[in-house]
DNA sequence: TTGTACGCGTTATCAA
DNA sequence: TTGATAACGCGTACAA
């Protein structure tokens, strides 16, 4: 079932065929009307392959996933998913470790399946910057910032990291705390990481709280044990803390278990605070308190984003989506 | 850069070129090595189109995930592409929802796609009865159990839903308890929750436990809401009981929050069980009492026996993966 | 062992 | 508006 046999169904030859298939202008009605439904009923199936040699252009989009136990990503694939699904592009989802070069792996990738475009989901901008000269090709790198970087087809879309912690750390200072903990990330190797940090520091600064970066840090990856086991290093030390902030829901839920285990009470003893807005975190016990991120918008504007350029329809640009703290029962007034 | 470039700069013929780069017999040792390397040196790109287009066949797998909101999926695609990723093989991901048909769409993807098999992440026979006809190439059926449909192409490889079911009533048994109730799925359309049901019913008539179907269950979807939603309703309905199975860890995490909203201790006033095996679990309050699947078995035995269907070296086959129950903190003996 | 040449299914160019 | 035909890059018979 070729567009060959569809041209002897139909009388027409293969040129006039392939301009009705393809929408194209100087076919008459007649002709259209009938090859489409000749290959409607014959269930005709344009040859992907023959047609992307001949064009020389694919038609697939590239996802790079940067830390699989990250359920934030899982949301966020699934979005994206949706929305590509309403377009002609096909999607190719690549997981990658937490500590792979994701920007080396997608040079890599762009070889081999020439796609239009890639969305980089977390990302760490050194290697952009010693790698993306490579890609040539519309990329956005979601949940990060790229507008300090120098590259006219990398754009962005992410929340206001900074501000977003800051506001979690505002929010619990409200509530009374003083005594700061926090389970982040590996600020050298994570721009989020070394974001939300900074973010913390100038609350803390701004409400002249003490903060000992070497005592109060503990910086791992983005999982339940690793957020277990931050915490529990952070409780041998003999760091004395009525508040906890984990820089990601997942590590949150690790550090409320480590907490329970070493039988503090988590809003009592010591208040903790989440970030990404997972929907898990209204279920948990006790209800997470947390710093969302607007997932949907994120996704969505992401592949407009990246469509638009793809279509030369657009440059890039630099995006920033709102976040929200939600109070919820982790974390509680100082004293009660 | 192409064939025609590598045969240039080597002096050797496209056919050699052609040869050397798939291993071909009949090319010497001198022309292999030396057109190698001046792949190597150029970087050179097979054109895959072209190869595809050529041969008439892809190299592409696709996986069709049905229910997104089940984590335990996420946790089986993660561990299938890093099966397959040591393969000459690509996979493409498709997310569909609870209630889409996965066969239907699985027959437009294979038309659309042509792809070398295929994997279903959950699915209910009936469609399979009905639409599988369609499909001619090598396919696996992960988590359900497809022994019993007449296709020669259709393998699986499950967990004994009605044994590991059965084994998690029977624990809650052994601790004492005799009123139940289960979140379940919706049995008319979801083989895995009719077995579950099944394995149920089992332990309840081998213990002489009364257990009204419609009272005492609750067939929902598998998200933490819906597990929310159905203990709510069966609170509101006044039914008395001590332990509460639900048949997916998502779920029963729904329901220990609904517990607790309405005032009940979680395990002291009513023990709760889950199923699958997340890791999530070990790290809930209190920890996620479970029947855990074996994840990383349930994928790479899919791979295996797809890719051996695939290339002709196995027939069809329908595998069963072991499972155990994890007794945590969520269940505990009869008033005490 | 190597080279030549055809064809896979499309799209695009050019003539009609 | 249509039809004929040349590419696209590769694999593979067949000939040498």
């Amino acid at each position: 079932m070729t567009i060959k046999d569809l041209a002897a169904k139909t009388g027409y030859s293969v040129g006039t065929v392939s301009r009705a298939l393809n929408n194209h202008p100087h076919v008459s009605k007649t002709a259209r009307d009938m090859i489409l439904k000749a290959a409607d009923e014959l269930g005709f199936q344009l040859n992907v392959n023959a047609k992307q040699l001949k064009q020389q252009r694919t038609t697939s989009i590239l996802v790079v996933v940067k830390g699989t136990s990250n359920e934030l990503f899982g949301e966020l694939v699934e979005s994206i998913q949706n929305s590509i699904a309403q377009t002609e592009y096909s999607l190719h989802v690549y997981y990658l470790d937490e500590d792979e070069n994701e920007v080396k792996r997608a040079v890599q990738l762009c070889l081999e399946k020439k796609p239009l475009g890639v969305l980089f989901l977390g990302g760490n901008s050194r290697n952009f910057q010693t790698d993306f000269g490579m890609i040539d090709i519309p990329c956005v790198l979601v949940t990060n910032d790229a507008s300090e970087l120098p590259f006219f087809n990398l754009s962005s879309v992410s929340t206001d990291d900074v501000q977003a912690s800051k506001s979690a750390i505002d929010a619990m200072v409200a509530l009374g705390h003083r005594d700061f903990v926090i389970v982040g990330g590996d600020r050298t190797v994570s721009d989020t990481s070394k974001l939300r940090y900074e973010g913390c520091m100038r609350s803390f600064r701004e409400h002249n709280i003490v903060f000992d970066e070497n005592l109060d840090y503990e910086g791992v990856r983005f999982s339940y044990q690793d957020g277990y086991n931050a915490t529990q290093k952070l409780l041998k030390s003999g760091r004395r803390f009525t508040a906890l902030f984990a820089v990601a829901d997942v590590m949150a839920i690790g550090a409320i278990r480590a907490l329970r285990d070493n039988g503090l009470r988590v809003p009592e003893d010591v208040s903790v605070m989440g970030f990404d807005g997972l929907p898990l975190g209204s279920y948990t016990v006790p209800k997470l308190s947390t710093v969302g991120q607007a997932v949907k918008v994120l996704a969505n504007r992401s592949v407009e984003i990246l469509i638009e350029n793809i279509e030369g329809r657009g440059r890039c640009r630099h995006e920033t989506t709102p976040f929200a703290v939600y109070q919820r029962e982790s974390t509680q007034k100082i004293g009660g």
